[in-house]
DNA sequence: CGCAGATAGTTCAAGTCGAGAACTATTCAG
DNA sequence: CTGAATAGTTCTCGACTTGAACTATCTGCG
């Protein structure tokens, strides 16, 4: 750079820029990572939760997950679409529908956790394992001070 | 890996998770607290910049910033109509712009810094001062591992 | 039983925002 | 002097969200 003018210069010493960019850095990236199975992070969340529990509805998920149902609507189609999610009728209450995971479903969540831990690996490839544990450590405590533990607020 | 963990115990050992949740959630509190001052994290930049080395033109702040052309301008307008900065006819090329703070400019600038640092603060009050130095530099290595030192990509 | 109000899901229209193409003014090379 | 390159600006397109309205159910109370 000709003009010596490093954006980082000064806010490089400070964490919370340092965790801004790295959070957004690694969200993105993983993002790309996910990308060759067709969905994005937020299709992960869904995922994830449905195969925690099946047979909730859209807005438990999306009250889990900070979304609001409209938005819900189009991010099942997506999955619904996929054939990784199924709309069932509730038979207790036919508004709602009871999203379950199907086979397909299923194998693409474990492929997609198979990613997401390779690619932990991978941002975490410059770290001993103690200061991988320290890392973690340090950075609960930090969310702690930041605010009351919600879920990832980039669903939202 | 253990049965019937629930969605925060199995992210929360995450490395990635924890960054992209942290890395938002403190970039959205830091834009609160600069929200006073009438300017955002963006304008804050640009103010930066523009401090440390004045008479710079438009496009070189957008390079530093990683930001298109097209966008500085509404950025800059925004920082000019508020009165922080000029644009002064450059004599030695007059298609570009001269950036510079005005006094307003300045200690609105000192202002935002206090602001920041305070926030930073904040953030790590949860921390000693060796957990902090322990997390800059694990975070350090994190950013050498997770790519090229570019600016923040919030900007862009 | 039957009606009123709440609730799940959906659709739709409006608002926000960023990116890139096209335009103007100016500079520079030949 | 002329043509190509560059700084800044404008404008339009597309992507993305959200909140309000609408349908269909459910639930409680008289």
């Amino acid at each position: 750079m000709a003009e010596g003018v490093d954006a980082g210069e000064v806010l490089g010493g400070s964490v919370g820029f340092l965790l801004s960019k790295l959070g957004m850095t690694s969200a993105t990236q993983f993002a790309e990572t996910l990308e060759p199975l067709g969905i994005d992070p937020r299709h992960f969340g869904i995922l994830r939760i449905v195969e925690m529990a099946s047979g909730q509805s859209q807005q438990q998920l999306g009250e889990a997950l900070h979304i609001p149902p409209s938005r819900m609507v189009a991010l099942i189609d997506d999955v619904e679409q996929r054939g990784l999610v199924e709309r069932r009728r509730n038979p207790k209450d036919r508004r709602a529908h009871a999203l379950h995971l199907t086979p397909k479903g299923r194998k693409l969540y474990d492929q997609a956790l198979a990613i997401a831990t390779e690619y932990e690996e991978h941002l975490c490839e410059g770290l001993s394992e103690r200061e991988r544990d320290q890392l973690l450590t340090l950075l609960h405590k930090l969310a702690a001070a930041c605010g009351p533990a919600g879920s990832h607020p980039g669903m939202a």
